[in-house]
DNA sequence: TTGTGGCGATAAATCGTTTCAATCGAGTTG
DNA sequence: CAACTCGATTGAAACGATTTATCGCCACAA
């Protein structure tokens, strides 16, 4: 209604075609400095905004990569997503951000929305395990790049963590600490992430050449303090509560703090307690919680930044999967407090 | 490369005209049912998708609108990020979620983006408090929802909390609990958020007739975990303590409690504190937290609501400026305990 | 038989940009 | 002075959908 400027009029204006005013867009090398700064001045005088639809119905893809995660009130996803975005940002595209609440039918409708959009690309951490979404995605050729999943498609790219080291650290560190007695705490076994985790965990007690019944496994619904809270609530209820804890991720491990600061029962003394993200209220909550660091922005970063070199030189474009090594950061939450008598002060000081 | 199959291949198979396809996709009643049902087998059997760009290029508008907020990380804008997405998956919307980090130059290049895109319209939590990007959207003919922010635009629609009235009932509190030396610890001053907070404990003290200096500022420079950290550290050293602290946002009051329970101080009988947005992590605290709960999905679905109906029917749109009523949820850490030989199990049980 | 309507389908114009072959003008060279 | 080069600019053809006027057809009425 106002007024919806085109190109036309900016050209008109200048007195050139309209062809020049796209050099001048696009690259304003080829066009004689006089007349660049006429067709600039014309822009600025009409306030011009380039129409980005009209753009990418010519080359036939848009300035914008699709994010799909699994949980946007999730830290751990919204640290990932930052990183996106600073790499997108600086390629000059826009994020599109879809949350998936872990459910297939959800992710199915945003995917096909991504598709009607003709995103650049799409990095998604999968709620559907068959993957049809995706694969039907790349049959249309929209590069993907699967966020926190190790490589189930050989014709996209992938960055994860290798979840399987991560799990094991977690219960190596529990062993040594001398637990014998191990509950996981876990989302759905849907998801690749908490398999995997698992399957570390179990490495952990085999390697140590431990029996598998040390570690027991408790599923919640989903990744959320909620679920934790519950978990937590549940333990709380056993008649022989276990000495340690391993969360599948730190939203559980929170939830589970929780239940247990209030009910009186001792972090660590009484229950380890051993988280997986290392989100950033981890390290702040009033335990201090031992977890699984994972690069979260450099994941979301070097993904796409993959997305993007894929969709700018598909031809010659390697798909690679990229694995991080995550690091255990103990903390409070789960060291042993071997000399009760030492000066807390002294500890919490050196805290940096 | 692989198969960008058009409306045009889907007329020929399906032996009618690309008027007529676009007919079965709009609207299809107008088309006779026989043919219908063969476009429909033709569009299933090529796997067409609509191209987005095409049909905005002639309707002038996306199906996408775009959030603009200070920052992803906090958990009160994911959770409005959720209302959104929520309103605008409803109405058939994308939602570009843009990040600003409190920049005012971060925040004018999304802005820019977004005009490109020419998105369907835009909330936003202003980081720049002139308002400039804003207004010249709205000079471009794009609809504006501010969020989180007073009407300072008479022309578009607002979404806010009364954050004066929730800085008062915060203040009121602590004063009611007999506390008389509170200090705020708010984020930039640049921020109406901030400044209305403030502006609401001051209200709490006149009215009660108490002296100003019951209430100092202390002002860090952003509002994150870390920023309270900061301002933790700070208190810590001071000689005199103030007996409570009210925290512009909950973030804020996480990073100073985690400062407080580390260095023994006891929350809420050495001091008290209460924070801001009521997050989930508040209330998951290992104090939990008294915080000023704001209608965090409300707002986001509201916001996006108003500003799809704005673009669907302009004309008869009159611009409203919704406002909330923010609410005291009072937990343990800034409740006197007034008999401590309570039994406490029994009021950690009562919790909903 | 002619006229009138209504329904379904069509063809063509249109949206704003990019791209590419063609053109133009001014030098440069033989 | 003609032939050529080269850089700068132009004009028109795409891109893929929506929309509007139009057309063909059939039924029914006059």
């Amino acid at each position: 209604m106002k007024t919806p400027v085109s190109i036309r009029e900016v050209a008109t204006l200048a007195k050139v075609s309209v062809g020049t005013v796209s050099n001048v867009l696009n690259r304003p090398d080829v066009v004689a400095p006089a007349t660049r700064e006429r067709v600039q001045a014309a822009i600025a005088e009409l306030g011009f905004v380039r129409n980005e639809s009209a753009r990418q119905l010519r080359s036939g893809t848009a300035r914008a990569i699709g994010l799909v995660v699994l949980d946007v009130a999730n830290p751990f996803f919204t640290d990932m997503a930052r990183g996106v975005e600073e790499a997108a940002t600086e390629a000059g595209h826009a994020v599109i951000l879809c949350n998936t609440d872990e459910s297939a039918a959800k992710e199915a409708r945003h995917l096909e929305l991504l598709a009607e959009q003709r995103v650049h690309g799409v990095l998604i951490t999968p709620a559907d395990a068959s993957l049809d979404g995706v694969r039907k995605l790349r049959e249309r050729g929209v590069s993907v790049v699967l966020l926190d999943h190790h490589a189930a498609l050989p014709d996209s790219c992938s960055v994860a963590v290798d979840d399987r080291t991560g799990g094991e650290l977690a219960v190596n560190h529990l062993l040594a600490e001398g637990h014998d007695e191990i509950v996981m705490v876990n989302g759905a076994s849907r998801l690749e992430q908490a398999r995997q985790r698992y399957a570390g965990a179990q490495d952990a007690l085999r390697k140590a050449g431990r029996a598998p019944d040390v570690l027991q496994l408790l599923e919640v619904p989903a990744f959320t303090v909620a679920g934790g809270l519950r978990a937590g609530e549940q333990l709380l209820a056993r008649a022989n509560r276990p000495s340690a804890v391993f969360c599948g991720n730190d939203l559980l491990a929170l939830g589970v703090l929780q239940v247990m600061v209030r009910a009186g029962v001792r972090v660590p003394d009484d229950m380890a307690i051993v988280g997986y993200d290392d989100i950033d209220f981890a390290a702040a909550a009033a335990v201090p919680l031992t977890s699984v660091r994972q690069p979260r922005q450099q994941i979301g970063r070097t993904a796409a930044r993959l997305v993007i070199a894929e969709t700018q030189a598909p031809e010659e474009h390697e798909h690679q999967h990229i694995v991080f090594t995550p690091e255990l950061v103990i903390r409070e939450s789960s060291r042993r407090t071997h000399k009760p008598r030492r000066a807390r002060k002294v500890g919490s000081r050196t805290t940096a």
